[in-house]
Parts: C-alpha cells; structure tokens; sequence
DNA sequence: GTGAAAGCGCTAACAT
DNA sequence: ATGTTAGCGCTTTCAC
C-alpha cells in the first residue's frame, strides 16, 4: 500500500495553518508562534504520525545533525571502547553518529571519506591509527571537506592538520619498560604490529627506549599483525623457534597480548609463570584473562568523547590533546 | 575562509555543460551522455573536488541510501560482533550504516526510532532483544516508518511484525543442560538476567527444560543485571552465602559468565575446577578467558548479515530466519 | 544526447 | 504572530 510519509505541508494542511507555521512550530524557535496554534500543529503532527524529513531539513538549512565516524574495525574492543565515547558526546550535542568501517584499507578509507563527504556531515572524526605515511589523498579529501566549512577530529593519530586526542604511546611504553626492569626483567621479547602503524611503532620504540635507558635491549623482536591472531601466530612461531632466554614478551596492543597467552597455554605453558606478557590499551578483556594483563591504561571512552568536544569546538588552531596513560601491573607479569 | 563546497551547477558550468547533463554523467545511468561530455564532467568534478550532497540528492529522489542500526551498547562484544556483520552487508549492497545506542532504555529507543526516521533510511535494523513487552509505542512508530516504504529487519528477538534473524534460545540452553548432564553433573545454578529480556528468559527456560529431562532441577537461581559487573557482583553474593552443594553454574550470557569467573579468581577459587561455569554466545573472549569458557556458540557476525538481506529482501510476508546454534565444551567444565 | 523547467520537503527572509 | 515567496542542490519529466 506504501503511502506517503506526512510531509510538513500535509500537517499544516491538517492543522489549518501555513507551512511556514507548522515548521516553527515543530523545528524553529517555538517562540514566534502562538500557544493556540502550536498546540492544533503538535496535535496534527501526532495525529499523522510525522516525523520531519531530515534530508530535506539538510538541504534547505545547509547543514545536517550528524557526526560522522571512521572506524578500522567496530568489532576491535579498541574501536569499539572509542565509539562509544563518541556516541555519547554525539548525543549530547543531540547528533546522530554515522559510521562506516575501513577494515584497515587506506583505499577504502579515501573511498569512505569521499561518501562520508557527500553527507556533509556536521564533523567528522577518524579514529584509530592511520596506515602508513602516504596520506596525500586522504589529507586532500579532508581539507576539501574542511573548506567547505566542516569540521574534524582524529583520535589515536596526531600528525594530521585538525583537532587530534592521542596519547603518549612512546611514553607510555617507556614507563611500561621501567616498571617491568623494577620488576626484575631483564630479557624482552616485542611483539610488534605492521611497521606502517604509527601506533604499533611508536610503542615499540618507546619500550627500546625505556629498556635503553637500564642499559638493556630487546632480545628479539616479531613483526605480526595487529589482530588477536596476529598475536596468536606470532608467538606460537617464537616457541617454535624456542623462546630461548626471554623473560617477559610486551605486546603493542592487548588484543595481540591475549592471542599470545592463549598460543602459551595452547603449549602448554603458564603465562605469567612460564613467560610473563604485557600489552597495551587496557581494553575490558585485559582483566577477564588470567592472569590478569599487565598493560598501559588507555583512556579509550574519554578520547572519544573528548574528539567530539574537538571537532565541534570553534578553534582556528587545531588543537592536540594528550590524555594521560598509565601502568597497570597484573597478574600476567609477577615480581621476579 | 569557508567557501562553499561545490554544486553540481559549479560542476556544469565549469564543463560547459547543463546541470541535468552534469546530473546525468555523474550519477545518472551513465549511458545517455556522449563520452565526450562525459570525459568533461567528469575531469571538471574531479578539479573541482566534488561530492555530491547526498541530503539534496536525498530530498530529490525520495530515497536514501543508509540503513539505521539500532543497538543497546556497541561496547559489548555481542553487539559490536552483529554490528560488524551488519556494516559488511550494507557495505555490499552500497549503503552506509548509521548506527544510534538505546543504552537499554526503552524510552531512548522509542525517540531514537523517531529521530532515525527522520533520516529517512532505506531499513531500520533493531538489534539485541527488546526490553519489556510493553512495545505498543515502538511498534506504531515502527509502523508508520513501514507503511511509508521503510524496511525493518530485527536480530535477536522474535515477536516484531518483520523480517528477524534468531536463534533458539531455549533449545540452545536445552543441549547445553544436555551435554553437562552427560559430562557428570547434576547440581547447578543459574544466573539470570532481568526478568523482562526474552533472551534471558528463554535461555533460563531452556537451561531448566534441559535438566527437567534427566529428572533433574536448579539449585538455584540469581538473578543479575545483563552485563560482566552483574555476573560478578551475582557470582560474588553466591559466593558469600556459601555456594552448597552447587557443581556448575550457568549464566545467561558469555559476559556474565566472565563476570563470575572473574568473581571466582577475586575468592581465590580456580574456575573449572572448584567450580565449572558456562555461559551462551560464544563472543570471542570465550577462548581467551582461562580456562576457556564452554558455551553456545551463536553466529552473530552472520546474523547480522542475514539481517540486512532479510531487510532489503522484497517480500510481503515477514520471514523468521532462525540460524543453527551449537554447545561448544571447553575447559570451564571439565568431565566429572 | 542534451537542455529547460518543474518539483522533492523544508527553511528563511520578507511582508503584513 | 502568521502567510507568501524564494530558494537549498539535486533529479527527472518533457521537449527538441
């Protein structure tokens, strides 16, 4: 049967007044119009069942009430964590959160931002670190966007001209290494993501560089994905390879930790007795395992909702905001 | 500085050609403009960096290309799992999600459908079980969306006039009691979610039909908020007042039953052993909680999937798709 | 194949 | 306070 949806005209018709009247009535600044026919316009638009066309809304106002997120993976705890500071500090501002998805493809991600474009959302936040270095393309998308007066936030990647939240990742891992020396390790393994991820880089380096300074290095260093599996197959190779005289293995992200404990129980090891683990995010999970994950807190909610507070603030300057991490010493990595 | 984002007109007139020529090249059905003009239009939008405004092109047709998701808490695994399903077959069918979060507020889903609405999407999907029976509300404002040409497809819960993708709750739970029974228990309690969530509800159901077969039934009964917290803090206060003769607890869900696995380390009981413990989902920190979590698996990433093209399927009649669970044993419940 | 013109549902001056 | 009238950016007849 498929009628129509109401449109504004068939609640003004119904009401008695005029369009202009009804949305007034119903969008504008309620107070121009009189209590007598906001009531009649309310009560025909209940009565319809109407619900304003927000498309219609955008074209002839120029501007929409959408927020726009950018995301590698929604089922990544990590993103998942982000996204829902976003949605909260979207809701807040009364926006509605659009998302799409990149599966980790720079091309995609141009592809995304290009649509993400046409919606001309209110702003639009990217979050998690971007791949590789080579992101022409993708800045001139954005800046197209910015031109046309949009807005942008980043979260996890500062290197991009907008309003970014990161956190301090070298540092993080750098303290990270000094608690672990406190703790009596001396041998370390890393357990790294692709080298094209700032995160995953800056991480690593940052432990290096915490281990350097007690006169230590990395015994050794994998590369794997950064992915649960990535973890998982990156240290079911290293036992292969036998462990030799590793102590503890750091993990870049918690996700690549837990798939590595579970490869250690899948040989039959203990992890934390046999070969202590230390991740990176403190993702909800990092608890659920035992022994509970020694890794670097993250404050992923707060960064969402801080981007939000970001993209919508009105600065010239695009402003970085460092949100503090800190060590959490678990059961996965006990005093030698 | 601010200029405005290019027209489609901008794009014409930079060709030298006419706006429905332009309209045509672009997004039309390609065929009908000369190649040379094409060629034209086609370098022009690209100079220019143009993205065309999805909101007018909206208004326009009358039709949009996004589907609205609905979901209580894109933190949770079980959640982000269908969500990452649904993004995949939006994705291939060319369509952008947008996603809003009930926080499991029946109120905040009501204004939500609303708001959405207005959005004018090609489908709504609602996903994770409803909350409470008292849906009249939803239902009309579901309606109204439908009879206006929306589609809707729903994911977890049976009972809505509209394509919806389940699984067997209770004849999930039911094999579940089966297979311990046969792994040598006989005593076990149950920790529940509220009362007015159907998943909740049938899985107890099932759980106890299970047992009743082998003439037996649940110790006990806690009930518990839907979440990690609530599975701790029920496995806590069963803890506290002496879990008797108890052998297995079943809880509702995959994140609960970490909850209480948690709650049983925090006693300095060793899960699996002093007490076995299962849950119902399968998220993916079922294999890396220790020992591994036995469960039901439940196929969320493609009961999204299923979702969308039940939603974007023609069909008069409302279809139930019910996808296959199946009892995964691991080690939280070791042979008796 | 291409352009002119009307219209999508709504908002925002501009009148009154 | 309310109605009239232009648009917003795009698509889509309808002619040519």
């Amino acid at each position: 049967m498929t009628e129509q949806a109401p449109t504004l005209l068939d609640v003004a018709r119904e009401a008695g007044v005029s369009a202009a009247t009804a949305s007034r009535a119903l969008n504008g600044s309620t107070r121009t119009v009189s209590a007598e026919k906001l009531n009649l316009v309310l009560q025909a638009a209940a009565r319809l069942g109407y619900a304003p066309n927000l498309s219609a809304q955008a074209t002839a106002r120029g501007s929409t009430k959408t927020v726009a997120l950018i995301v590698h993976d929604i089922a990544d705890p990590y993103f998942s964590s982000i996204a829902a500071g976003i949605v909260d500090g979207a809701e807040a501002a009364g926006l509605t959160v659009t998302m799409a998805v990149t599966g980790r493809s720079p091309d995609r991600e141009l592809e995304i931002v290009s649509i993400l474009r046409g919606h001309r959302p209110h702003a639009i936040v990217l979050a998690g670190s971007r791949i590789g270095d080579d992101q022409e393309a993708l800045a001139d998308e954005l800046s197209a966007y910015r031109a046309a007066g949009g807005r942008v936030a980043v979260v996890s990647q500062p290197g991009l001209p907008y309003g970014t939240v990161t956190i301090d990742n070298r540092r993080g891992a750098d303290e990270l290494a000094d608690a672990l020396v406190a703790h009596g390790y001396r041998r370390f393994a890393i357990l790294r993501g692709p080298d094209v991820l700032h995160t995953s880089r800056d991480r690593a380096e940052g432990f290096t560089a915490g281990l350097a300074r007690a006169g230590l290095e990395p015994v050794e260093t994998v590369e794997a994905e950064f992915t649960e599996d990535g973890g998982h197959a990156a240290m079911s190779g290293l036992l292969d390879r036998g462990r030799g005289e590793v102590e503890l293995v750091f993990a870049v992200n918690d996700v690549m930790a837990i798939g590595a404990m579970r490869a250690l129980r899948d040989a039959g090891l203990v992890p934390g007795r046999d070969l202590a683990i230390a991740g990176f995010d403190d993702i909800p999970a990092a608890v659920d395992v035992d022994p509970a994950l020694t890794t670097v807190a993250v404050p992923m909610r707060k960064m969402g909702r801080r981007a939000i507070e970001l993209a919508l603030a009105e600065t010239e300057e695009p402003e970085l905001v460092r949100l503090p991490t800190s060590v959490v010493l678990r059961g996965s990595t006990p005093r030698r």
